[in-house]
DNA sequence: ACAAATGATACTCTTGTGGTATCATTATAA
DNA sequence: TTATAATGATACCACAAGAGTATCATTTGT
């Protein structure tokens, strides 16, 4: 099981190396070199990073991307719904409804509750976290 | 992402089920309409939940199932590991080893520790505790 | 001996993950 | 002003895991 998939932990090492470069603007290709990413793979990562508005792209010659907001500003959570869709760890739980005893009530309820923990965790990780031990 | 996939969830069920029977063993086709759980597909499970040692199941005619252990030490943790292997949330991550930067790991050691909580959350839960409430 | 159960396996279907591949569009630098 | 180097938009593909089926062999109570 795993709580973060490829994408999102390129999207996360990608907006850090955005993040710490001199430069205005960096590429795609760039990226993918220093990061060692494929590519194709990563322009697709940022491009859905852009249509969130978590980046901004320039077109054309010399151009590429650079944050579009503050790191502090980033939150891991709000990566990994890009990517993964909204948090839920008991979705199967809940698409079996009318439940048939009572039996996983209590269940879910448990589950409920480590939703939330985890969900405050990960909202207290912004990318300038992730920034400052590097 | 689901924390607890369907065969566990089956599993569950299944065990709550045979404890709270009045009868010494109980087959999976009873079990399985009680349950409105696909006959073959609980067979499946149940005879996982057998070669493990949690139930004990008795062959030939007016055969079926029972406990192998107290309620009270059937842990949930236990029966996820059974279906879904050992409960890790930061597989993908771990693969990817000398990890290109140091960045990704504060990241990890938070996804530890989170690991950490829901592994203990998980492993006060025991069969006895979701039957209570039933 | 037959019926009703489990044991053991192998197969199928669908979805999600982790990518590739193309073609169109934009803009800058030569 | 035109070639080139970037992004935008899609469509596709391969593999693995999840969810379940299907068969056949074996055991045992009646």
């Amino acid at each position: 099981m795993k709580l973060i998939t490829r994408d999102t932990d390129y999207a996360v090492r990608a907006l850090a190396s955005i993040a710490s470069s001199k430069k205005a603007v960096v590429s795609a290709g760039e990226l993918a070199g220093k990061l060692r990413i494929p590519r194709p793979f990563l322009r697709k990562i940022l491009q859905a990073l852009n249509k969130k508005g978590i980046i901004k792209s320039i077109k054309g010659k010399s151009g590429g991307f650079s944050l579009a907001a503050d790191p502090k500003k980033i939150y891991l959570l709000e990566l990994m719904e890009v990517f993964q869709g909204k948090f839920r760890l008991n979705e199967c739980l809940l698409k079996r409804r009318p439940c048939p005893n009572r039996l996983t009530c209590p269940l879910r309820k448990k589950i409920s509750n480590i939703e939330r923990y985890v969900v405050s965790e990960l909202k207290s990780l912004t990318l300038a976290s992730l920034l400052k031990e590097d």
